[in-house]
DNA sequence: TTGTATGCGTTATCAA
DNA sequence: TTGATAACGCATACAA
């Protein structure tokens, strides 16, 4: 109604010719890289003449002619899990600055998806891949990875292959969440573990079995989740409930699990913490508004992705780095969701 | 240390001379629109060479011949606000569907951030934006429109610009709201309302006032939030105490704002729903598990991205076609925050 | 300091 | 059905 049709955006050429220069002219006129090479009378009117035209630059054009597109690509698996949107902001605030932009994928968990979101990223020519979807068993990584894709990976780490990840300190979280429970006198606490098949699962679950150990618990009262949704915790909680297994205390493999519980909870009228203490995973927002407000590990999500941009763009800058992995402290968040056994 | 070079990815030149034609035979292989043109012997021939070669075509390149990127700006304000995640999503989903990529960018509410995103994304050659970060004077927004941009708006409209929007039903949400308050007895009810500046800040603003006059009950008791954040609802309500206002319940602009209430009941050791009773609006995750769950509006967020989505590509088919302003059904969630007055 | 020529990888228009 | 050629918009090596 309004705009019979939108007038063709303006070019270097209609820049250069408004100018009275040469497109080439043009370009280097309007590149602060390349500026000094020409008159600053005739800069001045070049930038004038694109500012009167309202020039954009066409960085498709660019990016052809450059072979770079200024692009990253961050494969998450769902955005709507709380624990992502603080990664990719703190990869974006990163990569922002080095003058790249972050262009974001969701896989839902799905390896399909995965694959063709990535084989999208890789058509639009991304520089680099930030991927917090890895699995233990990773073929399509592994393939990237020999056909010199730069990556990085947050919060996982993929079997024998040898690639750049930062990730929370997993096992100091878990040691730290179960001495807690048995400092209130916990002796049979049990964890609902996080997918087996990612290394962040198997880290959890071992560093639990060696917490319980080394204090002379039992190690037994373990239950995999199939993927860490608040959905599978529920599950986990009642399947462990009805093998009637004696424990008091959770340490859950994040706090989607950790909520899943909490779900069981109101369903079969147990209190927490006074019939089960329950510890979560990651401290994402809102934990402490809770009823009862949920003890967690708190990792910093923020400088998780910050830190993983941080070494893709030393990837990017120097392809013959070695691959490094980086631990970023965690801490425990005492809240009101542990107590002493039988407090209740 | 592995990959000393990344080699060179192979181009449909290489895919062409592999199979013994000319580039432009391969394009018409590969491309299924074109594929009846040529032999089926020859497109055989060809997808066997790119497979060998694991050809992968770049978008770069055929977008700056088609002029056709495929992609979409979405411009929000903040993904860490847990009501953009589904909107997101939603609007994915659809725009997928629709052969579509969807670009992300955050604005953090700032006019210049917006302004150099949106620019970024004009200059990547974005087909169309959806907008969540629309204020009632919007001049950016207006010149877009101007020069034949095609864009959306979500939850927010500007002031005398016909633009296709789509947004739940406010109006509705709040009279439901306060029409719940005033059945449970409460008739001195204060409204933090958010930002004026934004269509939705005054929409459910004067849908308060209209309200609270219909039923007889002062309408008086409003306070704006400068942002719709905690804490500003905090603030807010900060503020209305400090009026010594003789409120018995809130109706908050967003679900972000009464969680700032709930921080202050806290800080003053006010009990929730028994001292004063809080709505919010939108129902972000979670908040069933608060204490008290919290009463609020239902949006359904990733309905409002999937329309968003619909009305864009319809834009994108027939830019002719006129702008329409979608409203979709919200739903008033009673939980535990509401309570007639003095129950506590 | 500026202009000329060329090519990035692809698709579209011709002609054969 | 296929091939030759040109062009998308830009940046750069080279020439002037």
């Amino acid at each position: 109604m309004t705009h019979p049709d939108p007038p063709p955006a303006p070019t270097l050429r209609d820049v250069a010719e408004a100018a009275g220069v040469h497109a080439a002219t043009a370009s280097r006129a309007l590149n602060p890289k390349t500026r000094q090479q020409i008159s600053a009378e005739t800069a001045r009117r070049v930038m004038r003449a694109a500012q009167a035209l309202g020039y954009q630059p066409n960085s498709v054009a660019r990016s052809l002619k450059t072979s770079r597109t200024g692009t990253v690509g961050l494969v998450i698996p769902d955005l709507t899990n709380p624990l992502f949107p603080p990664i990719v902001r703190g990869v974006e605030s990163v990569l922002e600055s080095g003058g790249y932009h972050v262009w974001i994928v969701n896989t839902d968990n799905d390896a399909e998806r995965e694959h063709a979101k990535i084989e999208s990223l890789r058509a639009r020519q991304v520089e680099g891949l930030i991927i917090a979807t890895a699995r233990l068993e990773h073929p399509l990584l592994r393939r990237l990875h020999e056909q010199g894709v730069r990556m990085v990976l947050i919060n996982r780490q993929v079997e024998h292959l040898s690639l750049p990840a930062v990730t929370g300190d997993d096992a100091t979280g878990v040691a730290a969440a179960v001495r807690h429970l048995a400092g209130l006198g916990h002796t049979r606490i049990a964890h609902l573990s996080g997918p087996l098949s990612t290394s962040t699962g198997r880290v959890r679950a071992q560093a639990f079995r060696h917490a319980v150990r080394d204090l002379g618990l039992p190690g037994d009262l373990v239950v995999e989740c199939a993927h860490w949704s608040e959905s599978d915790g529920a599950a986990a909680l009642r399947a462990l409930l009805t093998r009637d297994a004696a424990f008091t205390a959770v340490v859950a493999g994040n706090d989607l699990i950790a909520l899943g519980c909490y779900d069981v909870f109101a369903e079969r009228g147990l209190s927490c913490p006074g019939d089960v203490s329950v510890i979560g995973f990651n401290d994402m927002p809102f934990l402490d508004k809770l009823r009862p407000p949920l003890t967690t590990v708190a990792v910093p999500h923020h400088e998780l992705g910050a830190e993983a941009a941080r070494m893709l763009l030393d990837c990017l800058g120097d392809p013959g780095r070695p691959a490094r992995t980086l631990l970023l402290p965690v801490s425990l968040v005492v809240r009101g969701s542990t107590a002493p056994p039988g407090a209740g």
